[in-house]
DNA sequence: GCGCTCATCTTGCCAGTGTCAAGATTATTT
DNA sequence: AAATAATCTTGACACTGGCAAGATGAGCGC
């Protein structure tokens, strides 16, 4: 925070917090370090105590964006739940609105190989996104049907069908959708989720 | 062909085989033109009159990707169908395991955003793809849900399924079917398609 | 208060990158 | 044979991430 001293105090969380916004502007593939250094108004080497290597950085980020999906899922699974909507529909269109919400953080997330994925705080952070919501899945469809070798077939169903669903209208893809105006682009991705397809 | 000519005579074509290697061995995020180059027995400007700039060269490359997954289906198609097996089912396993057998390039496709995906051979050769595999979806479910704004709400549904998976199996996720062997990892993964979900 | 230790941050350098301009070389056309 | 166009090379540029060595100040025992 103070500005004027040698020691910044909180470079981590301020470092992260600048190359998100740089990511969410430019794009996770030509993020540079040392733009981000100047953003912060710290030198370009400021990075190394912190995070060792650039891919420490995007693992740090990528750990804190599973964070925040996380939260965003709880959120709505919350704020519906007294609604008595229906839970899998709502978790649903909270992990899409996420991924549009936050495209660029979502992609490093999801879709980069830049962050170590093996880092024990980033795995953690989304093994625990991914079986909340798994377990919403299965708060709505009480059986759980089991394929080879234990597969919960339900669960891997809904998710892909989720995931894939965000990730094409991230990349663009599935233009007759992304023509529509907003409530009409709801309505049809609600009904998207709901159709089981196959 | 002919490595003693000073004009290389088809270095186009041997630039983007040679690409696609690279890319293939060490994934798109660290492909470096001057190591391309260097491969193809070529100076490190060479690309210019051929692609422009590192983003032409990428663009043609998932051009040819496009293309390769066109035939990828389609052979999966015209193979099958003669043995009566499901339609659906056969795209929605081709279309996966095109992703498992070149995970960058199928990466490079779908998850990166330095192509120039306005190009209008990339764009062709892309939309091409996607409007075979929706005809296959239409060909084994015969109905058309049309949603809001006529969107074919089958279609995308199963689309999303079927890409969502190649993507969440490509990037590791879903443990519990990629710790599985060979036959039981198709099997789980046929049962997933084959599951409505929701 | 003092002095020590160590985390933090800076400066300066390195090899490597993609792109551009200018020129060399060969194909192609006239 | 001469002129023109396509193709490839050389050399330079600004930029990148990472490393080594040193400057700075915070924390702590005394």
């Amino acid at each position: 925070m103070d500005a004027s001293t040698y020691h910044h105090g909180n470079l981590r969380s301020a470092l992260l917090e600048h190359a998100a916004a740089e990511i969410e502007e430019s794009g996770v593939e030509k993020l540079s370090l040392r733009q981000v250094a100047k953003r912060a108004g710290v030198s370009h080497a400021a990075f190394a105590h912190h995070f060792g290597s650039a891919q420490g950085l995007l693992t740090g980020l990528a750990a804190e964006g599973f964070t925040m999906f996380g939260k965003a899922l709880s959120d709505a699974r919350n704020h519906d739940y007294s609604q008595g909507t229906d839970l899998l529909e709502t978790s649903g269109l909270a992990y899409i609105q996420f991924a549009l919400d936050y495209p660029q953080l979502f992609s490093l997330m999801f879709s980069s190989k830049l962050p170590d994925f093996s880092d024990p705080t980033l795995d953690g952070a989304s093994m625990k996104v991914f079986q909340a919501f798994i377990a919403d899945v299965h708060g709505r469809n009480v059986l759980e049907v089991d394929g080879p070798g234990g597969v919960d077939i339900v669960a891997m169903a809904n998710w892909a069908k989720v995931h894939g669903l965000a990730t094409l209208l991230l990349t663009g893809r599935m233009r007759s959708v992304l023509s529509l105006d907003a409530t009409q682009q709801t309505g049809a991705i609600r009904q998207i989720l709901a159709n089981g397809g196959s």
